[in-house]
DNA sequence: CCTGGTACCTTGCAATCCGAGGTACCTTGG
DNA sequence: CCAAGGTACCTCGGATTGCAAGGTACCAGG
């Protein structure tokens, strides 16, 4: 798997996720790495900062299984956003086809 | 434009045009420019690296318009890259597009 | 009690895109 | 003639982001 393509992919990833409903990051890293591979160190440092940028707000919650969870809840800034470069990204693919295609 | 898109897949759109023809530098901006906002500072030093990785070759050509023009021929061993990192980029956007419509 | 799974996190390195800057050729208009 | 603008090459440092590697801590099962 090409480490570049990934850039900013996963950053909309996580939005889509998000989207539907609240997660937590080892979730998400589960979620996202049955399509492509991600590691731990990724999302972690993203969910914070995407957090601090407001997109998305937190809350903890106990676990049987382990440690308690951070789960992460999108704002409507969030959602927002993620609407926005859902659309860049669809533009994007498609002008790589385009490309690719000719 | 979401300039973290782009990361690793001007390498494939580059080799998508050189596929079809030998070109220069300053052509291979402006041809991807129409789709996809790209600047000089990014494609020269990619073209460099490549060369140097074996993927291109180069060879000068005078021109009425200015200055010599370097043109970038493909090698085999560029060809066979080229046919790889497409096929990772449609498996990539795929999956992107599977998360992305869940 | 200790191994493995769950769940969180940080740090420094590598890769790549871009803005800004520089050089030089050629044509055209004033 | 020469200044301006287009063509065409290039480099450098800053910013961003993904990852490997490392660390902490909770919990269940053998």
């Amino acid at each position: 798997m090409n480490v570049q393509f990934k850039k900013g992919v996963i950053e909309l990833l996580v939005l889509s996720l998000l989207n539907r409903k609240d997660r937590y990051g080892y979730e998400l890293v589960e979620a996202i790495s049955q399509s492509i591979e991600i590691a731990e160190g990724t999302i972690y440092p993203l969910l914070k900062r995407m957090t601090d940028e407001g997109y998305f707000k937190t809350y903890l919650q106990e676990s049987a299984e382990g440690p308690p969870r951070k789960y992460y809840q999108m704002t409507t800034k969030g959602r927002t956003y993620f609407d926005e470069l859902r659309k860049e990204w669809r533009e994007f693919s498609k002008s790589v086809e385009k490309i690719l295609g000719e």
